[in-house]
RNA sequence: UGGCCCUUGGUGUAACGGUAGCACGAUUGACUCUGGAUCAAUUAGUCUAGGUUCAAAUCCUAGAGGGCCAGCCA
């Protein structure tokens, strides 16, 4: 973690700290960042990532990326593979490499220890038969008629569940504890079911699998861990994380939740992202509109400013949802110190100078930027015609517009002054070109008579420039809470249908030479981009907008509308 | 309806019984060859009601509001 990147303390930190007083875990720091291979991170697991892995860091502790493997029917490779990508893109690097499936074995041996111990059942009840014993929130649940089998015959069945016997579905391994617990977890819980179905690790091994309860906490004893931190939702199952630890008699980890991350306008449910990408909503998991790791690093992201990110939004337990703002900020933070300047017009207006030299070519200096003067300055071509942005010209001025207009002088960046004496249109009204004249006393920017300008806008040679595909996000969703929804409203009606913009840009000639994953640069005026590293092709650059600046004349211009 | 958890400016957080602070946002101004960046200022808060205490955002009780839980998902 980079120096820049404050440390700060929360209430998981004050319990380390506390432990470390009172020497539960001898002084040991030790935890683990546990996804199931389920589908791509998003930037709610950055913030579980920053917390688990940052907290090894400042302790001097350990930190394990452990797979949480054990429902066959939803993982798969591709998703291992691109969570280990993720994580160290992030900037960290696991102690530990585990899968919940390197424990099967021990587990299947604790679970018969569960029944000599007559705290485990075989249970023949069919799924609608175990809901319905269950009790609900304010009755307590019915006993399983099969609860008091004896250990023989529990050990028995289980073996024979292990060898295939029986159909999918037709029994679990259940714990013994007790059918009235207000805390329906206890409710003696499955912890074996029978999928006869193939795992992406252990093949065909098995065909009976631990659910999550049974595995999660004997896997963080196995590994040692101190802290096993997770989200709010498994603050109920901790009586049951912590009764299989006592019933096993194990090493004993302690289990602290925190609130995940929710974001404006957008969404974080793995099953919402996994239909955006089925139903074709965006181009894949790592579509730069998504929040996932893989499309905030394809968008232009870079793992200082999430880390930064990660670091100011704070771990507490109230349910909160961050304005997608901070995000920005702390990404444009980031952007701003180590981003090239350069020149690119997303939608060009043609520029004739009438009265400079057909033919002639001058090569003027820019700075590459200003935030860094170590990064030196280069040479950009200028000519008799060029492109500025549409944007950038009114034939009306509207009040407090201080970019070209007819008759107005505007300085054209690093280059000259620039007056606009006619407007070309077509048979429709369209603009399609500006004819204008420059002040060749005013190259480099200044005038000898010190005359003023209110705007500098950019520009690009047309002879020079290289065309490019730009690729303009907005927010996925138009609804600021994506949790928040109307009774049987189907979150897909909030999608934005604007989130993609897609442009035919002019850059400067230096741009032709960007390579993917290379430094992130600053089209002036508009943002920062980043060459897509799919669809990026060398003469054909593409460039995704990460984010854009502040940009104070649209906050102006809307103002100006709204009186 | 039962259990568990949570509640500090618009948003995210800090204050560990003793001056309610920081950041984002918003607004205003300064500066500027990016209407960028930077800098300065302003804005605005302890859910409610009781109680304990010399003193409560902090401890206690009740209420209100929110979250999670009735998968052989994690």
């Amino acid at each position: 973690m980079s120096s820049g990147e404050a440390v700060r303390t929360d209430f998981i930190r004050d319990i380390i700290d506390e432990h470390n007083r009172t020497g539960r875990f001898g002084g040991r720091v030790h935890t683990r960042f546990p996804p199931e291979p389920n589908g791509y991170l998003h930037i709610g697991h950055a913030k579980s990532i920053c917390l688990n892995f940052g907290i090894a860091q400042q302790y001097g502790g350990q930190c394990n990326l452990r797979f949480d493997d054990t429902n066959p029917t939803k993982e798969d490779v591709e998703y291992v593979d691109s969570i280990m990508e993720d994580v160290r893109w992030l900037g960290f690097q696991w102690d530990g490499l585990y899968y919940a499936s390197d424990y099967f074995e021990q587990l299947y041996q604790w679970a018969v220890q569960l029944i000599k111990a007559g705290l485990a059942y075989v249970c023949d009840q069919t799924p609608e038969e175990v809901r319905r014993s269950r009790g609900t929130l304010t009755a307590p649940g019915q006993e399983s008629p099969y609860r008091n089998r004896t250990v023989a015959e529990n050990l028995d069945l289980f073996e024979r569940m292990r060898a295939g016997e029986f159909a999918d579905g037709s029994r679990t391994l259940r714990a013994r504890i007790d059918m009235g617990a207000s805390n329906l977890n206890l409710r003696d819980p499955v912890l074996y079911r029978i999928l006869k179905a193939e795992h992406h690790r252990t093949g065909n091994k098995w065909c009976i699998y631990p659910m999550y309860d049974y595995a999660h906490g004997q896997s963080d004893s196995l590994e040692r861990i101190t802290h096993s931190i997770c989200t709010l939702e498994f603050e109920n199952h901790r009586p049951l994380y912590d009764w299989f630890i006592e019933a096993l008699g194990i090493y004993a980890p302690q289990q602290i939740e925190f609130a995940r991350l929710n974001l404006t306008y957008t969404v974080m449910s793995k099953r919402r992202l996994l239909s955006l990408v089925q139903e074709g909503h965006v181009s894949g998991w790592d579509d730069p509109r998504m929040p996932t790791i893989a499309g905030l690093r394809r968008r232009g992201y870079t793992p200082e400013g999430l880390r930064q990110f990660c670091a100011v939004i704070g771990v507490t337990k109230f349910n909160s949802l961050t304005e997608v703002e901070l995000l920005e900020h702390c990404l444009r933070d980031d952007l701003n110190k180590r981003s090239p300047r350069v020149m690119a017009v997303l939608n060009p207006l043609r520029v004739v100078i009438t009265n400079y030299p057909e033919g002639q070519v001058e090569q003027l200096e820019f700075i590459n930027n200003p935030e860094d003067p170590s990064a030196g300055s280069r040479q950009v071509p200028f000519s008799r015609v060029l492109y500025i942005e549409q944007d950038d010209f009114r034939e009306q001025a509207p009040k407090k517009f201080f970019r070209l207009t007819p008759g107005g002088e505007v300085r054209l960046r690093w280059a000259y002054y620039l007056k606009c004496n006619e407007v070309v249109k077509d048979e429709a009204g369209n603009i399609v070109e500006l004819r204008c004249t420059y002040d060749p006393a005013s190259r480099g920017g200044w005038t000898p008579d010190g005359r003023k300008v209110k705007a500098t806008i950019h520009w690009v040679s047309a002879e020079h420039a290289v065309a490019a595909e730009v690729r303009l996000y907005d927010r996925l969703f138009t609804k600021e809470d994506m949790n928040d929804l109307a009774e049987g409203e189907d979150w897909r009606t909030h999608l934005n249908p604007r989130s993609l913009t897609v442009t035919r840009a002019y850059v400067e000639p230096s741009l032709a030479e960007a390579t993917p994953g290379g430094v992130p640069f600053q089209f002036e005026r508009q943002g920062y981009f980043q060459l897509d590293p799919k669809d990026s092709r060398p003469g054909q650059p593409v460039f995704n907008r990460t984010v854009t600046l502040k940009d104070s004349w649209a906050k102006i211009e809307k103002k100006e509308q709204g009186d």
